[in-house]
DNA sequence: AGGTGTGTCAAC
DNA sequence: TTGACACACCTG
């Protein structure tokens, strides 16, 4: 008897294990490993993965397999092996793993009905529930007025029966097309039988004798300026046939893009690419960290490598940050690689994800670009594996599972047998880092493809413009320079810095913040509703008119939001065309492309944004390139901040004067003196580099040591505490002597929800057992995170501490 | 007796 | 995580 075992999607700690399942003999031929199977689990029917098939089962009562979900297997070996991998190492369940690799409409739906089981007149209020129908939703018989207990004397008599389907997401899209029914010689003869005034009839037969492949039927009809009509009255006469074909969905319109062909290469770019081609060509694994001034064409050297790995028959994925994977970006690889491409990114709806998912199960590409689930591509020959920005902190999954695409990739690079590619301008302390040790192999870009020097950076000190009197949020030398583009007809980008600097409300009498009651934490003032709002739970209120606390009146609107930037900015320079790009303006999809491809065709002067305009923009006429508040990252509590700082001052300083004209930036600062941001106004790496090393050796932080942030949270405040005191003495027995545990604390946001958070922070140089010590602490917790909610949550390398 | 709320346990 | 079932408690 086969036997598969199956792990099932219900994300619980006690069913973190494969399930054995009877696979009956019609089923026998169709499953396979990787499949997903509708299996009965307790009382109700769950979808499962299948991951191994065997001969024999030592549980008792093994139940069969209702139904096979898929055709071919949508996980591959090497895939459920990653995601067994996966879940060891971030201290996730299973199924969760599994799920991340597949796209969203692979997820089941579960659905609860309520079936009648008898012919026979039933009770009042059932007849009035169903009205006639055999199945009725569960949710129709919850609002009714009937009980469960009346539910369940109905069930227990035979007379209805509660089911539980899994339901599918999956829709495909069809196209209806058009074929000639018979052979040309009859359609020839037919043309004559024709009216003569049945023009269009005759065109469209015309048509198919010149062509008798079949056609699109909105495209049919466009060409010959017919009506769908006309080919069903054909269609009557049997002499052209419909019919319903499933098509990819085609989100880019890319019929028409233009081929690119390679470019001639610098000598840098010459090594770096010979270095990647001979890994290529050995099947060798290595890591390679390319580093490359902005306009160094990084792209290019990727392109290149691509092509050959292509040439051996292979596959690459490439992984861009998600805010620059710019149509411009799509476009740079459609134009070389056409149709062989594949587009991942959240952009996209769902069904063209999973259209462009298909693409790579079934072989109909070799390439994909993708943001960081894209790691997961479906291909099974991989040549190359190519991370772009590597140094992005969205390469680090926030929720569950919190991989770092990173490490997948170098996993997977192992797996197959080939190079990964990590590519900077400002690369991660710890990818530079590795690169010295030589872990990694270094490739330096030090010269821009066209020859251009970085452009020239001004460092403004806003205390000395406050002290001269200035107390707009713009300095003198950025309003003159502002101007002068103005004059001249060139374009500025001005850069918010908007983390840490969030819109808050307080008294300026008492110093009072008004704070969400659930969250510990300062309500954002939104312009647009008038509202204060919570960005960790759903609470919102109205701004008070007068302080909650001491009922002053002098309430004011701290902080420099985009909106309030834009403000000032139009009162400044009221001829100025500002277009304003940040997280509010961006939210509708595709707004992200349109003010883009407005601010490219020159319908703004100014494009005021945050972050996300910091990446991957190309524009011919920016000559001028703002940072409002280059510090405002820098006192975060967080050690990455100086890292974090250098990197977006290098990056939005690299959008300026990227062709012939050069560029400018003016970087304003109340901290001028900080080595981040006199590094990166001259474009010093390597100094940079050796500085905060330094640091980090002397506070023990990462490339140094290794982190892990446990923080675990509870309505009861005592419990948390208590907990994460347990947690800690726990995991002290279990770690070597070298390792540190810090805490508990109180989180950085220490409460949210109405839930108390604490964490526990590990620091370690050499642990291989700790993701599995954690699972070990975590499971001692089963009846309090029962009883009293209690929530561990256990990240490994950490992004955020929060 | 019959309804309602709460806790415990098992799920191939 | 979800549902079934046992049990306690309430109501008429």
């Amino acid at each position: 008897m086969k036997i598969a075992k199956v792990i099932v999607d219900v994300p619980s700690n006690s069913l973190n294990k494969a399930f054995d399942y009877v696979i009956p003999g019609r089923f026998s031929r169709m499953v396979e490993k990787g499949m997903r199977v509708v299996v009965p689990f307790g009382p109700r029917k769950i979808m499962g993965f299948v991951v191994e098939i065997t001969d024999e089962s030592e549980a008792e009562n093994v139940k069969e397999i209702i139904d096979v979900l898929d055709v071919a297997p949508v996980l591959t070996e090497e895939l459920l092996e990653l995601g067994n991998w996966l879940a060891d190492r971030t201290v996730s369940l299973t199924v969760t793993a599994l799920q991340a690799m597949l796209p969203q409409v692979l997820k089941s739906k579960y659905k609860k009905e309520i079936v009648r089981r008898t012919e026979e007149m039933l009770p009042e209020p059932w007849e009035f529930l169903f009205q006639g129908r055999d199945v009725i939703p569960f949710e129709e018989f919850a609002n009714s007025p009937i009980s469960y207990h009346q539910l369940q004397k109905a069930v227990h008599q035979g007379d209805v029966e509660i089911s539980y389907v899994v339901k599918s997401r999956i829709t495909k899209k069809f196209v209806t097309m058009v074929r000639p029914k018979r052979d040309s010689i009859y359609l020839e003869e037919a043309l004559l039988d024709l009216p003569k005034n049945a023009k269009k009839q005759r065109k469209i037969i015309d048509y198919f004798l010149a062509h008798p492949n079949p056609v699109e039927q909105n495209l049919l009809c466009r060409k010959l300026d017919t009506t769908a009509s006309t080919i069903k009255n054909l269609a009557e006469k049997g002499l052209i046939e419909t019919f319903r074909k499933e098509v990819f969905r085609n989100p880019f319109h890319d019929e028409d893009i233009e081929r690119t062909s390679p470019l001639p290469l610098t000598d840098e770019q010459k090594n770096a690419f010979a270095s990647i081609t001979a890994s290529i060509e050995n099947g060798k694994h290595d890591v390679f960290l390319l580093h490359g001034v902005t306009g160094s064409g990084k792209t290019e050297v990727y392109l290149q490598a691509i092509q050959k790995v292509i040439e051996k028959g292979k596959e690459a994925i490439v992984l861009v940050p998600e805010i620059s994977l710019t149509p411009q970006m799509v476009r740079r690889f459609k134009s070389r690689f056409g149709k062989n491409v594949a587009v991942m990114h959240s952009a996209l709806s769902a069904g063209e994800k999973y259209d462009e998912w298909r693409k790579i199960q079934q072989k109909k590409v070799q390439v994909v670009v993708g943001a960081r689930s894209a790691i997961f591509a479906p291909f099974e020959n991989i040549g190359i594996i190519i991370i772009d920005e590597e140094h992005e902190t969205s390469y680090k999954q926030e929720d569950q599972p919190r991989y770092h695409a990173r490490d997948v990739a170098i996993r997977r690079g192992k797996y197959h047998q080939c190079p990964v590619v990590l590519g900077s301008a400002t690369p991660s302390l710890e990818s530079y880092a590795r690169a010295i040790k030589g872990i990694y192999h270094l490739c330096e870009l030090t010269k821009r493809t066209n020859n251009q020097p970085m452009p020239q950076v001004d460092i403004v000190d806003m205390r000395k413009e406050l002290h001269a009197g200035n107390r707009t949020m713009f300095s003198r030398n950025l309003m003159e320079k502002l101007e002068d583009r103005l004059l001249k007809g060139e374009q500025s980008v001005l850069l918010l810095n908007r983390r840490g600097y969030s819109t808050f409300v307080m008294c300026r009498e008492c110093g009072h913040v008004n704070k969400c009651p659930h969250c510990d934490i300062a309500l954002t003032y939104h312009k647009k509703s008038g509202r204060l709002k919570c960005h960790y739970c759903t609470f919102e209120e109205f701004v008070p008119s007068v302080c909650p606390s001491c009922q002053s009146s002098l309430i004011r609107f701290f902080g420099t939001g985009t909106e309030r930037v834009e403000e000032a900015l139009t009162k400044l320079i009221p001829e100025a065309r500002v277009l304003r790009m940040d997280v509010d303006t961006t939210r509708k999809k595709g707004a992200h492309e349109k003010i883009l491809k407005q601010f490219g065709e020159g319908k703004a002067d100014i494009l005021l944004g945050t972050q996300m305009i910091a990446k991957g923009l190309d524009f011919e006429n920016v000559t001028l390139v703002g940072v409002l508040t280059a510090d405002s990252m820098l006192h975060l509590p967080d050690f990455r901040s100086s890292e974090k700082t250098f990197q977006l001052l290098t990056q939005v300083s690299g959008r300026a004067g990227r062709h012939e004209r050069p560029g400018e930036v003016v970087v304003q600062t109340y901290t001028p003196e900080h080595y981040a941001v006199q590094l990166a106004s001259e474009y010093d790496f390597a100094a940079f580099f050796q500085q905060e090393m330094k640091m980090r050796k002397s506070f023990q932080y990462p490339p140094y040591v290794y982190l892990a942030l446990i923080t675990i949270s509870c309505e009861n405040r005592a419990m948390a505490i208590q907990s994460a005191q347990r947690f800690a003495q726990l995991l002290l027995k279990m770690v070597n002597e070298k390792t540190v545990i810090l805490g508990p604390t109180p989180s950085p946001i220490p409460k949210i929800n109405d839930k108390y958070r604490y964490q526990c922070i590990v620091k370690y140089k050499y642990e291989p057992k700790l993701a599995h010590f954690l699972r070990k602490a975590a499971n001692q917790f089963e009846e309090i995170r029962r009883k009293y909610g209690l929530q561990i949550i256990i990240d490994m390398e950490p992004y955020h501490l929060m």
